[in-house]
RNA sequence: GCGGACGUGGCUCAGUGGUAGAGCAUCACCUUGCCAAGGUGAGGGUCGCGGGUUCGAAUCCCGUCGUCCGCUCCA
């Protein structure tokens, strides 16, 4: 499947995932919207996340900070120096190296060339703006790199207000921005993209038995949710890989159609941030335990989460063609969690008075469920349109409904069809979306 | 940012200098009434954008934007 890539490019465009961004315009690179059944699937991602690691957990509570930051952030986190890399082009062969890993900053390792190179330029990753309608040096801010400086920025106010204490996590969902030299592939390296990212606090002897836990747990999850093992792996990093903040990291690895690539990163940044913080800013950000008696800069364990790059890789692993009476048929086999509509509401025919009871039907369905409707053309056709966008359950309104007071559920995985009354009908999805 | 390939209706593509095409999709009506059936009809493209050559450009040239594949980028 060589072309799987391309199939699902093609579906995300044609059934309304994914636009390309400013479309009508030609396009703004890197960019993208996440069209009416797009954003569904890209919450239902978000939500599934939050409900495992904040919902679920007594020891992790919620944050939504800012986007637009001021330099001293950025200056204390090390991103201004280490997310600015000099950069030099060899006019002779044409290939880019980075000035700081140059042997002799003269001579191209590639070409031989001496005298060849352009001027070094920076690259800094961060977008800058300005604060307030004056451009000047005074008002600079930027765009977040990463949600998770929120977190540590934060970490005294949420010790302050939620009576918890390590091991604790902060966990944060939301927009971040990169100038990436190179986006690309779809929408797994975007500028603009969105994450899903835990700080948890441990006490310092205890972040690596935290760091082995949390690999463990965020393996399970993306299984959970349907990503199969031999598509999954964790790969720790080697140490001359490692961030400037971590002292251990491994990436969660999907196999994308162009190979692994990362959907997220469990690193052990170590009371790296919370000193650099409080270097900065004067303020302690140390946590004084009562009954041991113990003050200490908690260490941080970082499970941090590409949103965007997470939907890929379920829509990815969830694409299925398979064969009904001889047709080909396309079906996104999604975890009904993430999928975009849980239950499809679909009269028969859109003759005779089955609109009345269908529409009644969808009143009772949207309160618990996100919930399509379709009446337009035959009811294979729209069994089909339903597969396509990975509704896992359709029910269908037909004339016997009007005597019996009676739906049929049918289902996306097997086709299996099943004569519920519509007293019972609430009941019996739940039990097949629980 | 550099090199290579590419850009024609929503999708997949044909058309290589002489007034824009197909299949699928969409919509309407009829038919059918539980798995993309059939019939009739309709809407939809200044051929990514801008400039040039030419009597005439989707087609040739230049620029630009965008996509994909390779390079340092790590959600």
């Amino acid at each position: 499947m060589a072309d799987l890539f391309e199939q699902v490019v093609n579906l995300c465009k044609r059934r309304g995932f994914v636009f390309p961004s400013a479309d009508i315009y030609g396009g703004f690179r890197s960019t993208y919207d996440y069209g009416p059944v797009g954003v569904l699937l890209l919450r239902n991602v978000k939500d599934a996340w939050w409900r495992s690691m904040v919902q679920m957990r007594a020891d992790v509570v919620g944050l939504d900070a800012a986007i637009l930051s001021p330099p001293a952030i950025w200056e204390a986190s090390g991103h201004l120096s280490n997310f600015t890399d000099p950069l030099v082009d060899c006019r002779r062969c044409r290939e880019r190296f980075r000035l700081d890993q140059l042997d002799d900053p003269e001579v191209c390792p590639n070409c031989g060339a001496t005298d060849s190179f352009t001027e070094a330029r920076q690259f800094n990753l961060m977008f800058k703006t300005n604060a307030g309608p004056v451009e000047s040096d005074a008002a600079v801010a930027y765009l977040r790199p990463e949600t998770a400086q929120g977190m540590f920025v934060n970490f005294k106010n949420v010790l302050d207000t939620s009576r918890k204490k390590p091991p604790f996590g902060i966990a944060q969902v939301g927009k971040s921005f990169r100038n990436e030299i190179t986006p690309g592939n779809f929408i797994f390296r975007t500028r603009e993209f969105e994450q899903m990212e835990l700080e948890f606090f441990v006490p310092p002897d205890d972040g690596p038995r935290w760091y082995e836990y949390w690999c463990a747990e965020r393996m399970r999850w993306y299984a959970e949710l349907g990503i199969p093992d031999d598509h999954l792996r964790l790969r720790p990093h080697d140490p001359d890989e490692l961030s400037h903040y971590s002292v251990a990291t491994s990436d969660v690895e999907f196999l994308y159609p162009w190979g692994w690539g990362e959907l997220e990163g469990i690193a052990n940044r170590t009371d790296y941030d919370l000193r650099q913080h409080a270097e900065a800013s004067g303020q302690s950000l140390e946590y004084f335990d009562q009954a041991s008696g113990m003050r200490y800069v908690p260490h941080v364990i970082e499970p941090a989460a590409g949103a965007t790059r997470a939907m890929m890789a379920f829509l990815l692993a969830a694409y299925d063609v398979d064969e009904v009476n001889g047709e080909e048929r396309t079906v996104l086999r999604l975890h009904h969690r993430l999928a975009p509509y849980q239950v499809a509401v679909l009269p028969l025919s859109r003759k005779e008075s089955l609109t009345p009871l269908a529409r009644q039907v969808l009143a009772l369905l949207h309160q618990r469920w996100m919930c399509d409707y379709d009446e337009t053309q035959a009811i294979g056709r729209r069994y089909r349109r339903q597969d396509e966008i990975g509704t896992p359950w359709c029910v269908t309104v037909d004339f016997d409904s009007l005597d019996d007071g009676a739906v049929t559920i049918r289902s996306r995985d097997d086709l299996e069809q099943v004569r519920v009354p519509i007293d019972a009908l609430v009941s019996e999805l739940t039990q097949r979306l629980s």
